[in-house]
DNA sequence: GAGCACTGC
């Protein structure tokens, strides 16, 4: 702790602390920044007026920094020092330096907007720009202003992006403390290389290593040091990513072949040399569409410096970028573009909005980097149709449910209605085999079933009504049998008379933002939520045309993923009457009502008189004559007004 | 008839 760089810097650091609401420290890896900023403020005294806190990104940095800093200090950990992530609170009522995930801090202003118990919060790695880090600069920024005289604030971040921090909370002072990291020596490339070797990462991957393994096994024996090559990603099963750690036998070399979970999430001892192909394959959302994409992008500089220091942990190294210079300093970005501007920001919206800060229009929100307007109305339209909001903007009682509960809107409001109809049990059953990858579902590409022995077990095919319910049968046969690989034999006969009709219809009214029509007289679909486009069911589904060979009028979707083509994943059969109070809401919706706190207008729309409307809705589709015409009218009146734009 | 970066409550 002693040689860390910083400590020579504490006096400086506490000083300007002492005098400043707010700090910006930019400290370059292997500073100790996250490990002794904390102890240093609690040394001056400031764990005397409450906690001082710490965030991080993710679990595994909360745990191990607070682990490291228990030891420092010689106390046990979740006495004195403590930190709590999800699922794991391991603090006390003596905790006075408190590590946790910036979403626990979030969570924990929702119950306590002024965050009294803190006399520090220090957000740690806030140049990662993550979702939930962006959203509590914002409300820093806010919080700062009313608890001056009581609360300090300190972010840390990257040399690129610390002077846009310090201007957005008011040219607060900005400190710099050294890295301590080995030389790295940079090598540009003259070129890029023409080809690369496959857009899909993992096939890339893949391809690499065995090139690598051909390559070594081509050399002439002795010529080089014997070589082990392993893959890093996050969707190897744990005991194979712990083999890129261990530390190789003796005159051997490792090879890791990585994606960017090594640039952050996981540090890899005795790396010296990096090759970087300055790309990163990353998820956008797009706003007008509801469509993700995933796509190969170009890293920004701080990544790249990021990478290239992975090779200066343990002595000097060499970094290899596959790019010339020119294309470092004029085409990459100073930092990666945050993901608040390119996610769905429907939750985020709905947090904002339950936290009831005064006078706050969404729109004009404080953001470092704000969000476009279309992604905000976006997100103010997806949650006006679930009911989380209502016509004025004003947060809903199911709302606030809403928003209490760890999940996607969508989810949230499924489990709400499903709640309602008396079949929660089954919808937290398919909530949680959406938010979890599915791991039940053998792989169904011809490699798998060419190289399977036996003959694929019968699985549940959804009844019908698609991918939904088919997680919710897989669930139960295997619930039912004792979770035995043997299950499933004559279980079609035993489910396929249910229809799921309630578990489906909260489906309905959670996903009423995600909601697609059928074509007359093909198998395409067109969104309803969005502007019209074009969307086929993923051959993944197991929705199938019927023996006419149509598919169901009317599905909702889990998510819009363009890939070859533009597809919706996940889907499940919903029923024409549910679909008219979505289409009459999306016809009298009015996006620019959206963004205010509604004031004014609580006292017209009550929680209570908000709930009969519900009902109202659910009790106009019980005459089945005037279903069709209405269907019709709402369909055509909304159409209509979405060829006008 | 597809295609699997990474986090988090």
């Amino acid at each position: 702790m002693a040689n860390l760089p910083i400590v020579q810097f504490e006096k400086k650091i506490v000083e300007t602390v002492d005098q400043n609401p707010v700090v910006v420290i930019i400290g370059e890896t292997g500073s100790g920044k996250s490990t002794q900023l904390s102890q240093m403020l609690h040394r001056k005294g400031y764990t005397n007026s409450g906690i001082v806190s710490v965030t991080q990104p993710r679990r595994v940095a909360a745990v191990s920094v607070s682990r490291r800093v228990a030891q420092e200090l010689g106390v046990r950990l979740g006495e004195e020092v403590g930190y709590a992530i999800r699922f794991e609170d391991r603090t006390s009522e003596r905790t006075q330096i408190k590590y946790l995930t910036d979403g626990v801090l979030l969570r924990e202003s929702l119950s306590n907007p002024e965050l009294n118990q803190y006399s520090v919060i220090i957000l740690d790695e806030a140049h990662e720009r993550s979702l939930n880090t962006d959203i509590l600069l914002g409300l820093m920024k806010r919080l700062v202003r009313r608890r001056a005289s009581n609360l300090k604030v300190l972010i840390t971040s990257a040399t690129l992006d610390g002077e846009k921090v310090s201007k957005f909370f008011s040219d607060c002072p900005l400190l710099t403390v050294p890295g301590k990291l080995f030389p790295v020596e940079i090598f540009y490339s003259k070129e890029r290389p023409i080809s690369y070797l496959e857009s899909s990462l993992k096939t890339a991957m893949e391809k690499l290593v065995s090139k690598l393994e051909d390559k070594v096994r081509s050399l002439e024996e002795g010529s080089c040091m014997d070589a082990i090559i392993l893959p890093l990603h996050g969707s190897l099963p744990p005991e194979m990513q712990v083999r890129a750690f261990s530390p190789p036998p003796p005159n051997c070399r490792r090879f890791i072949v990585a994606t960017n979970i090594a640039e952050t999430s996981l540090t890899v001892d005795g790396v010296v040399y990096v090759i970087d192909s300055g790309y990163v394959k990353q998820r956008q959302y797009n706003p007008a569409t509801g469509m993700y994409s995933l796509d190969v992008v170009q890293i920004s500089k701080v990544q790249a410096n990021q990478r290239a220091g992975r090779a200066g942990r343990t002595r000097p190294g060499k970094c290899y970028r596959l790019y010339p210079s020119r294309v470092y300093h004029d085409d990459f970005l100073d930092v990666t573009v945050p993901e608040i501007q390119r996610s769905s920001l429907a939750g985020s919206v709905l947090y904002l909005k339950s936290l009831d800060l005064p006078d706050i229009d969404i729109l004009k929100f404080d953001f470092l980097d704000p969000p476009s307007t279309e992604s905000l109305e976006d997100a103010l339209k997806q949650l006006y149709l679930i009911d989380a909001i209502d016509e004025n903007g004003s947060i809903t009682s199911i709302g606030r449910t809403m928003a209490e509960l760890p999940l996607e809107p969508s989810l949230s409001r499924t489990l709400i209605e499903a709640n309602e109809y008396g079949c929660l049990s089954q919808a937290l059953t398919v909530a949680a085999m959406l938010s979890a990858e599915t791991n039940l579902l053998p792989g169904r590409s011809k490699n798998n079933e060419k190289k399977r022995k036996y003959p694929p077990l019968e699985l549940p095919d959804g009844s019908g009504f698609g991918d939904h319910i088919q997680l919710l049968q897989i669930y139960e046969c295997w619930d039912e049998n004792d979770y035995d690989i043997g299950w499933c034999k004559d279980y079609d006969l035993q489910k396929r008379r249910q229809s799921y009709r309630n578990l489906r219809k909260a489906l309905s009214i959670g996903f009423a933002s995600q909601l697609a029509e059928r074509m007359r007289h093909h198998n395409g679909f067109r969104t309803l939520g969005f502007k019209p486009q074009l969307v086929q069911v993923h051959p993944s589904s197991v929705l199938k045309p019927d023996d006419d060979g149509l598919y169901p009028n009317y599905v909702v979707y889990h998510e819009l993923i363009a890939t070859s083509r533009p597809y919706m994943r996940n889907v499940c059969a919903v029923e024409r009457q549910w679909v008219i109070p979505i289409l009459e809401k999306l016809d009298k919706l009015d996006v620019r009502k959206l963004s205010g706190g509604g004031l004014g207008h609580v006292e017209e729309i009550t929680e209570g008189n908000k709930s009969d409307l519900l009902k109202k809705e659910a009790v106009i589709v019980t005459a089945p004559e005037e279903q069709e015409s209405k269907i019709q009218a709402a369909r055509e009146r909304f159409l209509a007004r979405k060829g006008k734009k």
